[in-house]
RNA sequence: GCGGGUAUAGCUCAGUCGGUUAGAGCGCCUGGUUGUGGUCCAGGAGGUCGUCGGUUCGAAUCCGUCUACUCGCCCCA
């Protein structure tokens, strides 16, 4: 600890930027509750195992962002990178294949060793939801329209584009690759470094370069879409027949590829221009293969992941903290009453705060800054007359506020009511 | 992992050609008001000028270094 820094890409959630976090997280778990997924969650590390095999040994995120320490026992842990995974193993774990379908939503942090940057931390979180079990279109569909629906509660609907793509079935997956590595075969010259390494570990990532060489080539490579077995075209048909029904608006884009192993057919991007470099919001796709390559049985899935902190700067309408009702007791004997009348407030729904010292002006002041609704002022002339004053801060107005008997009066200044 | 930019008060930022006591606004504290907030007025606290080193009679200012932050690339939420 050679400062007191927080440790690079990692950021304290302050009240005000908490507000925001909490407004995305609720009205997601609100959202999705609303199409029936139950909340999980699972642990923030795994053995390692639980990432390197299921995300692809190849992938960025395993060969070089995965949080990978040894435990005392000499286990190969590792900091959660994303959900997904996780949530799978919890599956095989506790035998949920024999209640299916899953349906799950989690919520919590995750872990990148990134090069931080706007809307990317090397601590973020993610809201995801994942439905487990379900090998038909209808999965897809309803976990788009989830996945709208909620960004819609945020305040985002007319500020995102979703884009869609299938990668088909492993045989379409199998033809097209062999396809497509003959093309770029012969244009290696074209290709851009990264490209030329891709060719022989993951050559469908080409297709989403932004290096403008490899754009050209990629240009005329063939197309995904004419290698499709019909099964897989029929499937990608019918995701798109649910969201026409649904009026979800969607792009068709051909170069989409996911960056993690295990996706087939399906795969979806929202993205946003208001983010700078990190345009995606919330991404995912089906992943049929993933529970059998971890040693699980062979289930089907299909999930999404949200970037919270991503969404958090796009929320607009923040709820504002709750209005207080000060305290401000003047004098040993009104500490004494206040202690009791707090509560007593309190379990009625008040929010209540009091000053903890200071005179009359200086309490104001503070409650005033609090942005408090009201003040319940307890002097001695006051409590001579088993009163308060009840001083209202947006008014000015003061009334007298009876000690035996103050909830009526105050009904109006419940938070519900306001 | 690679490239660009930035670093002065709690926050946002000025700071001339290198010149001696480093400034503003906001915020904070005190007083004007011994029991009345917001507005106003007066005053006050708060700075190793990111680090280490160099050039110079003299460095916040010029050069190098490291660190942090930031934007972009790769990749991703």
């Amino acid at each position: 600890m050679a400062n007191l820094q927080p440790v690079r890409g990692t950021h304290d959630l302050l009240p005000e930027d908490m507000r925001r976090h909490r407004a995305v997280i609720e009205r997601a778990r609100d959202t999705a509750a609303l199409y029936g997924f139950a909340e999980m969650a699972t642990p923030v590390f795994e053995f390692t195992e639980v990432f390197a095999r299921t995300l692809g040994e190849t992938s960025d995120v395993v060969t070089k962002e995965m949080y990978t320490f040894a435990d005392k026992g000499g286990d190969s842990l590792t900091l959660r990178p994303e959900g997904t995974a996780g949530i799978a193993r919890a599956v095989i774990s506790n035998g949920l294949s024999q209640a299916l379908p899953v349906k799950a939503f989690y919520n919590g942090p995750m872990f990148r060793h990134e090069r931080p940057q706007k809307g990317r931390q090397r601590q973020f979180h993610q809201f995801g939801v994942e439905l487990i079990g379900v090998p038909t279109p209808q999965a897809d569909i309803e976990v788009l329209a989830c996945a709208r629906a909620i960004l819609a509660a945020i305040g985002l609907a007319g500020r995102v584009t979703l884009e869609i793509n299938t990668l088909g079935d492993t045989e379409s997956r199998a033809n097209y690759r062999t396809a497509l590595v003959d093309y770029l075969s012969g244009h290696v010259d074209a290709l851009s470094e990264d490209s030329r390494q891709r060719l022989e570990r993951n050559p469908l990532r080409i297709l989403d370069s932004k290096d403008p060489g490899d754009r050209q080539v990629v240009a005329d490579a063939p197309a995904l879409a004419d290698h499709l077995t019909p099964a897989a075209a029929d499937f990608f048909a019918a995701v798109r027949q649910g969201l026409e029904a649904l009026d979800i608006p969607y792009e068709i884009n051909p170069r989409l590829v996911r960056g993690l192993d295990y996706y087939g057919h399906t795969a979806f991007e929202f993205t946003t221009d208001a983010l700078g470099a990190q345009g995606t919001v919330l991404a995912g796709g089906r992943y049929d293969g993933l529970i059998e390559t971890m040693g699980g049985p062979s289930i089907p899935g299909v999930g999404w992941a949200a970037g919270v902190e991503r969404l958090a700067m796009l929320i607009e309408d923040v709820p504002a903290a709750p209005r207080p009702l000060v305290l401000v007791p003047l004098g040993e004997a009104a500490d004494k009453v206040a202690l009791t009348l707090a509560e007593t407030l309190r379990r009625a729904g008040h929010v209540v705060e009091q000053g903890y010292s200071g005179n009359l002006k200086k309490r104001l002041n503070r409650a005033n800054r609090q942005n408090a609704r009201a003040a319940l002022i307890l002097g001695d002339d006051e409590l001579a007359r088993g009163e308060a004053t009840l001083r209202d801060l947006d008014s000015g107005e003061q009334t007298p506020l009876p000690l035996a008997d103050p909830l009526p009066a105050l009904a109006a200044y419940r938070p519900a009511d306001r």
